[in-house]
DNA sequence: AGGATGATCGTCT
DNA sequence: GACGATCATCCTC
């Protein structure tokens, strides 16, 4: 299967724009050891100004990725544990991005098995740190170019046959009751509680 | 130099 | 549903 690059101006630059036209894309990943690639079913906006948002309190060496120019890899470490890929939104100088919560696994998912030690393909990238794993995409990504980086890129795949819906976001405190999280209707490679997923 | 924190995950009950 | 792992990062002293 051939995953054809997303072009620059395929991407809105609007934080929640991008969040829904994320939704349906694929990212795929390649090295070495072969070719991994998910549908995005899940994402969760970022504002500027959102207390939420990593670029709240100004910029940092973490976050300085959110600061630059839009449509840049902002890949970080959580709980020293799992690392989250976002890819960064708004003008240059506006700090805001967008997370990447879920993919359906559709290519590599040996691979992915391997990497995640599980069997269980619902699970292979069910959250921003399993995909992360599945993936193989750590620190060293963060900054990079998804229009030209060789290793890691984003794809178009047609129309998203799902209808999108929203939630509050998962696992933030700030900001918590604000409907930022952007789903594929009735996927069930989306993550976080039934509850959190109507149809 | 030290302490608190976190956009999570796997395991256990 | 609860809990501990684990560590880069940031803030305070």
């Amino acid at each position: 299967m051939i995953f054809s690059r997303l072009r620059p101006g395929q991407l809105p630059v609007e934080t929640r724009a991008l969040a829904r036209a994320l939704l349906g894309r694929v990212l795929v990943r390649a090295n070495d050891d072969g070719v991994t690639a998910g549908r995005i079913v899940e994402t969760e906006a970022y504002l500027p100004g959102d207390p939420a948002c990593h670029a709240f309190r100004g910029m940092t060496a973490r976050n300085a990725t959110l600061f630059g120019p839009p449509h840049r890899a902002y890949v970080y470490l959580i709980y020293g544990t799992s690392y989250c890929f976002n890819l960064s939104s708004e003008p240059d100088g506006k700090g805001a991005g967008v997370l990447v919560r879920a993919l359906e696994p559709i290519e590599g998912l040996e691979l992915m098995e391997r990497r995640r030690a599980t069997h269980t393909q619902r699970d292979l990238c069910r959250g921003p740190g399993r995909l992360c794993r599945a993936l193989a995409i750590d620190r060293a990504f963060d900054g990079t170019d998804p229009f030209t980086d060789a290793r890691l890129w984003l794809a178009d795949a047609g129309v998203l046959g799902a209808r999108i819906r929203r939630s509050p976001r998962i696992g933030v405190t700030a900001a918590a009751e604000r409907r930022l999280r952007f789903y594929a209707a009735g996927s069930p490679y989306v993550s976080g509680a039934f509850r959190l997923n109507p149809a």
